[in-house]
RNA sequence: GGCCCCAUCGUCUAGCGGCCUAGGACAUUGGAUUUUCAGUCCAGUAACACGGGUUCAAAUCCCGUUGGGGUCACCA
């Protein structure tokens, strides 16, 4: 059996699509589970000027997600060029051998008039079929025509009293009339390829074995078919998979502006939007719509591990069975078969993408944590590109403390409290007035607490809320009579890490001066 | 509208004729853990679109209906 070589063809468009990335994923696992080769072909063929920009952040969603191509751009290979605008001469070569077999042919009939027979199928509700003029022409007309230069673009010939089908690993036999397809444009009058025409030439020199693409490719198969036959090629095996659907919905996911305000308002997706606007000023990233969820982007930016993307986007469409749901990419290579891909179009869904960020963030270290989640912190300029150890070791402990609240790497930045000097600490107005300024004794509560504090000879966790508890009951109060407004005077919040893991991070010093600072406050405030 | 595809809990899915009084995960609800948040543990609610067949037996096969989606370019 030859080996399985899969391709992902993307348009340099200046972003990868979630949506797009799956259907990558896909070609790229069944490539890996078969010990084949993966390829990455670029359709540039109608916009030539600024590719590179363009490509550079499909490319970088492909390396961030450890989604490694065998042939393709910037490593090149036994099949290239990799990019379309590169690869003229076979199209050119392909064409003159349908124009001779007489399998394809001029059409000089200018754009209007086709419309204009479009338009009259429809009026008289029939099938739009083209007309084919040129064919009627003679030998000697249709060689003055050339010689003059008159426009014309290259047809397909297509045999519309057959039948032409494909039997797709996932949809199954799927059959069409050809006396209902229209001869495509397989060329330009310029000499540029159509989509089709160039993707059947290619896939054919590069020897794809199978052509794993979304659903909505499914009709133009039928006159891909056609052009392989036409062209005496070899077809591939097709699988085409069920498109990704905006959360909640059988609609694809789409990039489109007035997609992405719907998008926002839909209460699924609502949640990874919040997370941008919370999180992307911070980074000075811009917004939820420069930058949201149907680009892969967005997940990087947003602080989700590759593995949970990988995991998400794996279980979008395929299942290994009834009950493994946590997989690593290792284990989806081992275990990826195309027949047990879903047939019916998946739904994105936030929460389950977010269990499974929770799931892969639980297995990292204290470590591995620290690597992930620093550079979010000095992008947000909470930590300097140069810092102490004893930053360091503030960090590490912070990761430490805050556990499994740390669930994307930019939830660090909701801890900044314990990043920020005492002075330019800011208090949640709601919280201090509700915790500090409401409740009749809370400052004289506080300030007797803080003279405990200041005397406590171990300021650790175990020993903070031990003493806590002795001084509490020795006091008769509750822990609701003084927890909250401890909390928002430390750390300025209504909540956060534990109240005494919290304590031992900021210290004794912090801890007092930001306990004065807050006492200070409620008591100009309660003057006015 | 033509052609094509699809149809199991709110969501992602298991199920490929009897193991199904339909399983899992996420979400959700209630309870426990009596500082917030998060987490953890326990319990619960919740689905085979409809109608005909075929069969001793149908979520599973066939037909139809309905619904949803994709696609109909000298775009990719």
């Amino acid at each position: 059996m030859s080996t399985v070589r899969t391709r992902f063809a993307p348009s340099p468009t200046g972003y990868m699509h979630i949506g797009g990335m799956r259907t990558a994923l896909f070609n790229w696992l069944w490539a890996r589970h078969n010990g084949g080769k993966f390829i990455l072909r670029i359709d540039d063929t109608d916009r030539a000027r600024n590719v590179e920009d363009a490509l550079e952040p499909i490319l970088e969603a492909f390396k961030w997600l450890g989604l490694d191509w065998d042939e393709g751009p910037e490593i090149g290979g036994d099949y290239g060029p990799y990019f379309q605008s590169e690869r003229s001469d076979f199209y050119i070569e392909a064409v003159q051998k349908l124009l001779d077999a007489g399998l394809a042919y001029h059409d000089f009939d200018p754009p209007e008039l086709v419309q204009q027979d479009r338009e009259a199928a429809e009026n008289e509700k029939r099938p739009f079929l083209n007309v084919r003029r040129s064919l009627e022409l003679s030998d000697s007309e249709k060689k003055q025509y050339l010689e003059e230069g008159r426009p014309s673009v290259i047809r397909l010939l297509v045999d519309r009293s057959q039948k032409v089908s494909v039997d797709d690993h996932i949809r199954g036999h799927v059959e069409w009339d050809c006396g209902l397809i229209p001869d495509p444009v397989i060329m330009r009058g310029d000499q540029t390829p159509l989509y089709n025409f160039a993707t059947v030439v290619d896939d054919a020199a590069m020897k794809i074995t199978h052509v794993i693409r979304a659903e909505e490719h499914l009709t133009n198969t039928a006159v891909q078919v056609l052009i392989y036959q036409a062209l005496g090629y070899d077809v591939p095996e097709f699988a085409h998979i069920p498109f990704v659907a905006a959360p909640g919905t059988k609609e694809k996911l789409s990039k489109r502006d007035k997609k992405i305000e719907k998008y926002k308002k839909n209460p699924q997706f609502k949640k990874l939007f919040d997370i941008a606007d919370n999180v992307f000023p911070k980074l000075n990233l811009g917004s939820s719509v420069t930058l949201n969820p149907v680009m892969v982007a967005y997940y990087r930016e947003a602080g989700f591990l590759p593995e949970a993307i990988i995991n998400g986007l794996s279980r979008l469409g395929w299942s290994l069975d009834d009950k493994t749901e946590n997989m690593s990419r290792e284990f989806v290579i081992e275990n990826f078969t195309l027949d047990r891909v879903v047939k019916a179009s998946a739904g994105l869904d936030p929460d389950k993408l977010l269990s499974y960020q929770e799931h892969w963030m639980e297995q990292l270290s204290t470590d591995e944590k620290y690597d992930f989640c620093l550079p979010f912190l000095q992008r947000a300029g909470l930590v300097g590109e140069d810092f102490s150890a004893e930053q360091r070791d503030q960090i590490v402990r912070l990761i430490e403390a805050s556990g499994d609240r740390l669930k994307l790497a930019s939830d660090i930045l909701a801890f900044d409290e314990f990043l920020v000097s005492d002075d330019s600490l800011t208090y949640d107005e709601k919280a201090f007035k509700k915790r500090l300024l409401k409740p009749e004794r809370a400052v004289e509560i506080l300030r007797d607490y803080r003279a405990v504090l200041a005397d406590s000879n171990d300021f650790t966790a175990a020993a903070l809320e031990s003493e806590f508890k002795s001084w509490m009951e020795a006091n008769n109060l509750g822990f609701g009579d003084i927890i909250h407004s401890l909390r928002v005077a430390t750390t300025g919040k209504a909540s956060g890490l534990g109240m005494f893991e919290a304590l031992e991070l900021l210290g004794r010093e912090s801890s007092l001066a930001r306990i004065d600072r807050a006492i200070e406050k409620a008591e100009s405030e309660k003057s006015e």
